[in-house]
DNA sequence: CTTGACATTCACACCAATGGAAGGGTTTCA
DNA sequence: TGAAACCCTTCCATTGGTGTGAATGTCAAG
């Protein structure tokens, strides 16, 4: 697909889209003319993407744990160094970190939530 | 405390404490001399607040759920405007589907370091 | 030929964070 | 008492990262 599809189906500006490519994120084959030309999974990679950067991520290491995350579940052993591993572990750990921090915070949001009174089923008797 | 003490227990530079006050994170009582006192409970909050921070959330944002998380569970009901509770909800619900992509990612992370052969410090005979 | 989608490129905006200088006061300890 | 270490404020500039705007040009189709 086009750069102009991918943009409306991952609701991301085209301008993004070709940003996340030069950041290398992302990968497009080219048409004759020289237009991109998209593979379908890079609809859910896009979201995914996007997904990330919002978690806080940065995109210097979701560059570098993308090779985990191909659906193809085709997974290259040989660029497994240790030193890699390493940085991925840790970034595992930074990871359930920050999913604890927001589990905990989201949690005494909602207890807020409905200690005053909000959150009621589509509103029943407002 | 003051500031030099709640810098080395969290970590955090003078100057990006000094800052969060600024932007209306922290708060702390002065000293007879100007000096800022900080409560022991800044310890926590401080470094709660680099995790929401860590996880992606703007300043903003921390500002306006930080009242669900006083310690204190001192509830401010006066202050919770329907519309507050909405935006509370949402950030709930934005939270929860950060913490999701999180998941989703971390366990693809670690299912590659396994894949691989990775983390065997932590189990020998693999 | 006009319209819309595509291309590239430079510059800018926003946010979190930092650095540093100027210029001054306070605490601690030898 | 003197020095070092700590603290204060204000101001200004900058860095790094994510994201956007706008100018300018090409391509394809009605």
């Amino acid at each position: 697909m086009r750069i102009g599809e991918l943009s409306r189906r991952t609701e991301t500006s085209r301008r993004l889209l070709r940003y996340y490519e030069e950041q290398g994120l992302i990968f497009s084959d080219r048409e004759a003319n020289g237009y991109r030309d998209y593979d379908e999974g890079l609809v859910d990679r896009v979201l995914q993407i996007r997904g990330l950067l919002g978690a806080g991520l940065p995109i210097r290491i979701i560059k570098q744990i993308l090779p985990c995350l191909r659906e193809t579940r085709a997974i290259f052993f040989e660029e497994a160094t240790p030193e890699m591993l390493a940085a991925l572990e840790e970034e595992r750990d930074r990871m359930t970190a920050r999913i604890r921090c927001l589990e905990r915070n989201r949690d005494a949001v909602a207890e807020y939530i409905v200690a005053v009174g909000g959150d009621q089923l589509a509103r029943p008797a407002a």
